[in-house]
DNA sequence: AACCTACCGTGTACGGCGTACACTTGTCAA
DNA sequence: TTGACAAGTGTACGCCGTACACGGTAGGTT
């Protein structure tokens, strides 16, 4: 219905939009942002096209391959990196790019995590990150132990280690917490500081934006240390 | 079958173990370290018992439940924090004490990524470690900050960002490699070096060991920095 | 005009999954 | 003896991914 074209007003005759891959990917990607990539199935993304689950299989091999292809489209929103910066702020804006996809489409970074082989555009995308380090002047080593130190930060995101979606009202949590202050002391502890704690964040709860950033400049100054100790020792 | 027990030699009377929470997680867990949890269901997981899939409903609500408690029993592995260290030693022993975990039963750092409230036992865990930092003279805020920055860390794993499964044999994989080199220089630059630098780890690939702990302790000297800075600026 | 050939979507079917719900069976206290 | 309760059973439903054989349609060749 949705997906057919009227060739001449009033008429009878419509044409479909032909299926193809980029149409199956972008529009999969659209279902797993509204409504979670779980509840993504091939049988309901026919569906969005008014066809057959079938139909799908002559443009992807299989639902891995789909998952697959939705990740290079969410990669593919990554800016390349930007020329004319120092190493150290076009790495970090870049990742900051990275991110920024991430969180337009929650479900990818648990996706990527069940992936086991990269596709060739997420390949590209860490070839051109390795390329940044280089150009900054790290020597080869240090730049694979930075690949491997920024772990999951690049590509976007980190552990928010239990995202706080819970469904249960604000009011209600603070009471969830105080129950709580006898069993688990340091958490309440922590709760009680990042919940007065309002100035800096709009109500209570952590700004995730400034706790990435925290940690994103740790490792890139602990990296910048590395390299110019690296340089000193071989003048 | 094989769960039955002999009451007397030769008899026909057997009697099951009978079924129980810890059993049925145990067991799920030894079937996900053998089979991989993808392939882990609750009829596969009721024939190991030589029962009925219902029936392990009535020690655990349902499958997330069960995953859930697998986790539990993961995290219980996890050595509990030392208390004759400083906090540097500690926090890195139990970091590399969870990672030990989370290798031991690969499945459980992505099952990990896909729970959405933490039991009991995880929030114990986190709690414990909250208490070392603050023990170990952190502020508060710093505390929270130093939790976040950790992210998967504190979980004993970062990205292994694509972990080198593939099928492929070595020599293969050189060919891949250098079939690659014009398409992505910089990964084929990275891998030359890698490969050639045997020295330092048993055969070519990388110590992935030793990158965990690079970027653990890059972290650690990171916090120890910024936990000095504070100290000095309010004597 | 008749026919062949590719391609692209269809229809049917299979085996597997999680789990709701009503049932039997075994155990033990009263 | 009975009766309650817990533990395991059997059946069934609605999902899922996808194998496989089929039909229709457009374009090129004869």
């Amino acid at each position: 219905m949705a997906e057919r074209m009227e060739t001449e007003p009033g008429t009878e005759a419509t044409a479909r939009v032909p299926l193809s891959r980029e149409r199956i990917l972008r529009t999969a990607v659209e279902l797993a942002d509204r409504d979670g990539v779980e509840s993504l199935s091939m049988r309901k993304l026919a569906l969005e096209f008014g066809v057959v689950p079938m139909a799908l299989y002559r443009h992807v091999a299989n639902k891995e391959e789909l998952l697959d292809g939705m990740l290079d489209v969410v990669v593919g929103e990554i800016d390349p990196p930007s020329t004319d910066e120092d190493w150290k702020t076009a790495v970090r804006d870049r990742i900051l790019s990275a991110r920024r996809a991430l969180l337009r489409h929650p479900w990818a970074s648990r996706v990527m995590e069940t992936r086991t082989e990269p596709t060739p555009i997420v390949m590209a995308y860490m070839d051109s990150m390795i390329g940044m380090f280089r150009v900054g002047g790290f020597t080869i080593d240090l730049t694979h132990h930075a690949m491997h130190a920024m772990g999951s930060r690049l590509m976007g995101f980190s552990q928010e280690l239990f995202n706080d979606n819970s469904d249960t009202p604000p009011e209600m949590e603070a009471e969830m917490y105080t129950a709580m202050a006898d069993m688990y002391p340091s958490i309440y502890e922590l709760y009680l500081a990042v919940s007065h704690d309002d100035a800096s964040v709009v109500g209570p709860g952590c700004d995730d934006q400034f706790e990435f950033e925290f940690a994103l400049d740790l490792m890139l100054e602990g990296l910048e240390r590395h390299k110019d100790r690296v340089r000193k020792e071989e003048p």
